[in-house]
DNA sequence: TTCCAGGACCCTG
DNA sequence: CAGGGTCATGGA
């Protein structure tokens, strides 16, 4: 099937480094999602794909109003920047538990880490689709044994992605709930989970509850916040979060996701920053 | 060899 | 509340 796109890039979109379970081959970006194989790739201002249009627009937010969202957000000229480096680039909506997984796998490693963190525990633990893995449910991983999860290479966070899993199989955590909470009362409840912080509920919020004014700050963002918008000057997470939301005005996520593609490929670092 | 990566947690002061 | 050490893993 053929769907019309404006405004949208299916490689920057997938590639930015916000979601973990797309495979490339050739021309072609594969995931399973909800034990179905999806398959899509961009010809121009066309998707072609094995899947459907609600499908996609859900998936990929191709109903997000890009353009009066870039009009909120170019407060400056390197979100500016950002924006014509990766215009198109759109957020994702991830699986829950997916997503929380993955988030909780991320702590203190790199993106071609986590990408194989997740991939291990999909060919271990979940159901073969034509070819790929699903990613485990929280039923499935909550039996496993840490050793197991360790196999995985998953290294000290094992621990948090089996208790995690244990909560939310024995319902005593409800992720769904989640959704129709505030952003502030959803985060409380997400940074009760061992292995969640501010960080990785964030970025849950964002990618899997559509909470727009989620702001994750990594090392990336930390370094292009600092650099950019607080003149090189020491300050904590919080108030960088809080400095966001307020400056990009609902929209600090989409803002975020722009911000971080790009302080990465411009190798943004420390030493940079001291001059 | 040392440092770093989409951090959280625990302990100190 | 801020600052530092620690935790597994793999690439540079």
């Amino acid at each position: 099937m053929k769907i019309r796109v404006k405004n949208f890039s299916l490689k920057h979109t997938l590639e930015c480094g916000q979601t973990f379970r797309w495979h490339k081959i050739d021309d072609w970006y594969y995931t399973v999602r909800e034990n179905r194989l999806i398959k899509v790739k961009q010809q121009g201002n066309y998707l072609i794909t094995n899947s459907s249009k609600n499908i996609l627009n859900y998936l990929l937010r191709l109903d997000d109003d890009l353009n009066k969202i870039y009009k909120k957000i170019s407060k400056d000229k390197i979100i500016k920047q950002a924006i014509k480096n990766y215009k198109g680039l759109r957020l994702v909506r991830e699986d829950p538990f997916q997503c929380l997984i993955s988030y909780i796998c991320s702590a203190n490693t790199n993106i071609p880490n986590i990408k194989r963190q997740v991939l291990n525990l999909s060919k271990k633990f979940g159901k073969k689709v034509d070819g790929f893995y699903a990613f485990p449910s929280a039923k499935r991983l909550a039996k496993a044994s840490l050793k197991q999860l360790k196999g995985c290479k998953l290294g000290f966070k094992a621990k948090y992605v089996l208790a995690v899993s244990k909560f939310i199989a024995s319902k005593r955590f409800n992720l769904n709930r989640l959704r129709n909470m505030t952003y502030k009362e959803a985060k409380k409840e997400l940074i009760k989970l061992p292995g969640v912080g501010s960080k990785i509920a964030d970025c849950v919020l964002l990618y899997a509850f559509d909470k727009m004014e989620a702001f994750p700050v990594d090392v990336w963002i930390r370094r292009v916040m600092q650099k950019y918008y607080f003149k090189g000057k020491m300050i904590s997470n919080e108030k960088i979060v809080k400095f966001a939301q307020k400056y990009f005005d609902g929209y600090a996520g989409y803002a975020q996701e722009y911000l971080f593609y790009w302080a990465k490929n411009n190798k943004l670092h420390w030493s940079l920053d001291k001059v």
